[in-house]
Formats: C-alpha cells, sequence, structure tokens
DNA sequence: TTTGCCTCTGACGTCAACGTCAGGTTTTAG
DNA sequence: CTAAAACCTGACGTTGACGTCAGAGGCAAA
C-alpha cells in the first residue's frame, strides 16, 4: 500500500506518517521512482505508535522501545527509562480516574437540574 | 502567602502561576508595593488547575470550567464541552491502562531471563 | 495526451505551557 | 545600612508533533 491509503487506515496524517520515518519509528519500501511502500503489518505499528504517543512517550523512547521490540533484548538502562515511562503512564491513568471524577462532580453541580440537590 | 511561597506549596514554578493568572485560571491580591498575596485556598486551586492540565485540558477549557465552579451553573454549550472533556479523559484512561499493560509485555519479553520463557 | 489526484523533498509556520533573561524594585537577614 | 533573596513587568526562546506551502514529478482513466 502507498501513504495515503496507510495514512486512512491508520487515522494519521500523511504528514504525520512521514514524520514517524523521519524519526525512524516506521520503515518503507520505496517503489522504483521513489514513493513510499508499505506492507499490510504497517497499520497495526503505526497505531501502537499513536496509542504511546497519545500516552505520552515522545518518539525517541518509542525508537528505543522499537529496538527493544525488534532485538527482544534491551540494555539495563533502556530497560530502567521503560519501567519508569510504564510507571509514569499507570499514575497518569489513575490520575485521570480521580480528574475525571472530580469533573463529573463538578459537571452535577453545574448542571440546572442541580439546583433541588443543591437545596436539599 | 507570597508567589514563592504558594510555588513550593503546589510544586508549580513562580513563572507557572504568573502565567496561569495571565490566562485567568487563578486571581491573587496585591500588596501596596504591587506584590502577589494569596490565601491558603489558592494552594488546592492551584493543584487542581495542575491535574487538569496534566489531564490534556487547555487553559481556555479550564477557564470555563472555573466559571462553572464559581457560578454553580453553565450555559449548555460550554456544559456541553465540559462533557465531551470528561468523556474523552475517559477514554484516554481506558487505553492508558491498555498501552500500559502491552508495554508491560514487551518489556517482559526483552527482560534478560525471558529467554527462558522464549526458549520453552 | 491531458486531466486530476497522489506523492516526493525541503523548508517554514504553529501552538501551548512554560523557561529564561534583562533591568529594575522590594523584602528580609545580619 | 547593606547585601542577598524574592518579586515585578516585559519580551524573547524552547520543545514536540505535526500543518502547510512551494515546486516538481508520478499514475490511472478517458
Amino acid at each position: 500500500m502507498r501513504i495515503g491509503e496507510l495514512a486512512k487506515a491508520t487515522g494519521a496524517s500523511v504528514r504525520a506518517l512521514r514524520y514517524y520515518e523521519e524519526q525512524g519509528l516506521i520503515d518503507s519500501d520505496r517503489s522504483a521512482s521513489g514513493q513510499r511502500l508499505y506492507g499490510p503489518a504497517a497499520v497495526e505499528k503505526v497505531l501502537w505508535i499513536r496509542q504511546l504517543l497519545a500516552a505520552g512517550l515522545p518518539s525517541r523512547v518509542i525508537l528505543k522501545l522499537k529496538k527493544c521490540d525488534t532485538d527482544g533484548k534491551a540494555s539495563p538502562e533502556e530497560l530502567t527509562v521503560l519501567e519508569a515511562e510504564r510507571d509514569r503512564i499507570d499514575k497518569l491513568a489513575t490520575d485521570l480516574i480521580t480528574t475525571r471524577d472530580r469533573l463529573d462532580h463538578v459537571i452535577a453541580n453545574s448542571t440546572p437540574d442541580a439546583a433541588k440537590a443543591r437545596a436539599h
């Protein structure tokens, strides 16, 4: 598949895909004329990258992760970084839940028919 | 308390606190010479703001939220925005959990003593 | 072959949440 | 009284993940 098709399949923009390649996060074959060509496995890879980006991992760290993934091994320092990221994500997730709950509470108090509840 | 003390109490930098004020997220009294003075309640307010920022809410949205909080009511459109943010946070949190799990899996496979497991 | 869309490589623009520096005033410790 | 530390207002710098534009070439249909 070409880059436009991969973009549609993943939700990433064409620019984003070129950026990922520029950062070393994905690879591509090239046609005789220089156009990028991807196998079907690229879809999953890009989706995974986007999940990690959404989780706040910078592309440098995702690059480490990719090496671990392909090599099946990591240096102790890299491993430390990855574990730190995992813990950060974990804390972030639980913090987000409490934030959502508080936000929900504020919304409830701002909802018109909450006047009754407050009046009580 | 003055701005430096509030910074230490909240973990925010002095610059960040001035930025929050600039965006209308917090208020401050001023001393005769123009220095910012805060009541003890400011600590909680700032911590809440930081939670929301960490959750990815832009300051514009946090400003809406502040108005709802002080007024105890919101316009329907504002309410829609806030509910959308809540849902976004909710989805983000669950996505983060699955991302962490996948990341954990990769880490396990990259750990030296995982060779045994793979060899099996 | 011409039309219209896709793709290419630079390269500059953007945006939010601050960091940082300059140049000056204020507060506090000794 | 003085020096260090904290504070003030601008204003410019930074960072990451792209958006956007320019100029040139590639590809399928009619």
